[in-house]
DNA sequence: GTGAAAGCGCTAACAC
DNA sequence: GTGTTAGCGCTTTCAC
């Protein structure tokens, strides 16, 4: 009774100790393995003096329960895949930290599956990064792989999405979450404009649809409520590197004096191109990010940016997913945070009015 | 013979449409499920012409075997779980990256698995993140909780780490890579020496074992050789902010001219502390990062620093895992680069010589 | 309330 | 080479 856990293995091989099964908690208690499973399970037609035999000897013998086994045998599987990109960018990162913290909190394991350019285009492809057939998928929808995955997910798989914003009815009635890019991006344009800014550029993440993303929709929406003509975007991809060699012509314009950004990383692009320019930020140029990186308080003049709530939206998108999982015993929703403009330094009048001054 | 996928769900209800299973292709094949078994597991004795028919089936009938099923029957699980702490820094999100990477690529599901503080101490906890006894196991040991994963995860799981140095025959004799820190950390600090500075200060993110860091090691290795004395290093936690917040007394000391940063957000931390004291960076004070992120080119001023292969790191870890669970087909080990000094505009000459000249 | 039987989809060991 | 038989550990019925 005193031998709780197994005893290591004396032998040389790599012999892994025989895990300790339903039917020797079964034995212990002197039960059937199936008030085992009751237990475990936490039915309501148990004995409460079982039940609390049971428990002590499954402390005592640190009896888990396997989970393939269970999920083969049709039980509930508590299990999530998220299929997502790259990992590396701050908002995917943050997302899928949300979702992890939610899981784990509900006791579910949690899969990743990287998605990249050509992959997850077809119902099949996606299926396949799922462990098993009807397990159930979150996926972070930010950028066309993504978006691709989530509207090829076959039906069967219970699943819910972050999204850049929800598709008109496309992947069925399933759930999804979102932030309000575009309004956010409508204020920081606003707050730019107010500065005495004539007009606002934009250097623009890839669009996760095959429209113009929801950013460049919020900056069009602003200048266009404030009757200025609407240039172009410019397509900055996602990183510094790219942010950079995207704004090189920019910022050698002089007519240009405020640019809004579709990341932070682009941002840092834009600063180090206006620096070699030789244009003064926020003096002669004012940059302004999205997203509120970690790094960006602390840059070299700090970023002016657009603070987005993704751990929140990741926590958020778990409790959809369980919310459809359990509807009976799901709590409620985590409600997660709205955009908010951070004013910092690399932001500030326009040129014109400073010389007024 | 037409009906490749099962049809659609016609009825409302959330019915998964059930899958196709090996008998399913056994009976449409002719043949019984364990030749079907045998051709999916590419054992050698299946007639040509069998093998032949089987994978026409399978590829009509869109069959992908179940893990579950496979896992519970004592087969491969082809199933990793990553154990790490916060996968918003940079090093960890690049190693997870690079295991991920690996992983997909040998057919491997991957699961992750947060470590925080206090986490995960014991041999039960960590067994507990595990979907089932004896699934494979990497752990991305850069920090203290990683490392005490490392060292409570029970003896019948497959494994591998990531580590900051091997530990001398901690846990057992289990794969485990590294990089070298201590000499990179060496060289970052010789070339500070090199360049005329007095001394060299350390701001050093937390240690994973109980001594100073390999990074702090290697700083100390490079002054003692020059024949300097040893100053105590700064802890700077892990964010900018703390870095900033460690670094405020440092900067305000003149005699103080170079900086050697146990990561780059610390160097972020530490660019600022100076600018609002008053240093110039380089001319006054040189500021040197570790990881080499990749802002870190494009913050101002851009960032010396040492860049390290986390990507490779990881695919690294999942080789060795791999050989360790098929030792006969794994492919050759890949290798991963070495750490290496990029000097770019934090850095220069020491303060004295640059009056000399 | 509890137990017994059946089976989830697969691989192992053994027959032939 | 290929088929047959046993389970893997669990949850489902269905009896009692």
């Amino acid at each position: 009774m005193q031998e709780a856990t197994p005893a290591p293995r004396s032998d040389g091989g790599p012999q892994a100790p025989k895990a300790v099964s339903i039917f020797d908690v079964a034995k212990e208690a002197g039960v059937s393995h199936q008030t085992v499973s009751r237990v475990v399970n936490s039915h309501p037609k148990v004995k409460e003096s079982t039940r609390t035999r049971v428990l002590e000897v499954i402390a005592e013998l640190g009896y888990t329960p396997n989970r393939m086994a269970r999920a083969l045998a049709g039980g509930a599987v508590r299990s999530v895949t998220v299929l997502t990109s790259d990992t590396s960018l701050y908002g995917a990162s943050a997302t899928l930290k949300g979702i992890e913290e939610a899981a784990r909190a509900a006791d579910f394991t949690v899969g990743i599956s990287v998605l990249d350019a050509g992959s997850a285009q077809r119902p099949a492809e996606v299926a396949a990064r799922v462990s098993r057939p009807g397990e159930a998928v979150l996926v972070i929808a930010f950028d066309a792989p993504g978006v691709r995955a989530w509207q090829a997910l076959p039906a069967e798989f219970p699943a819910a999405a972050v999204v850049e914003r929800p598709e008109d009815g496309s992947p069925g009635d399933r759930p999804q979450v979102w932030l309000d890019d575009r309004a956010a991006a409508a204020q920081a344009t606003r707050y730019l404009l107010g500065l005495g800014h004539e007009s606002v550029r934009y250097v623009s993440i890839p669009s996760s649809t095959t429209r113009i993303g929801q950013r460049a929709e919020g900056w069009r929406d602003a200048l266009r409520a404030a009757g200025k003509p609407l240039p172009e975007p410019l397509d900055g991809g996602w990183s510094p590197r790219s942010g950079y060699l995207a704004a090189r012509s920019l910022v050698a314009d002089p007519t240009v004096t405020a640019v809004l950004c579709g990341n932070d990383d682009l941002a840092l692009g834009v600063l180090r191109a206006a620096r070699e320019a030789g244009r003064d930020v926020p003096g002669d140029l004012s940059v302004v990010g999205f997203d509120d990186a970690p790094q960006s308080a602390y840059v070299h003049p700090a970023l002016t940016t657009v603070r987005l709530d993704f751990e929140g939206l990741g926590r958020g998108c778990f409790g959809m997913l369980l919310r459809l999982l359990e509807p009976e015993t799901a709590p409620a929703l985590p409600m997660w945070g709205e955009p908010e403009l951070i004013v910092r330094e690399s932001s500030g009048p326009a040129p014109s009015l400073r010389a007024r001054t």
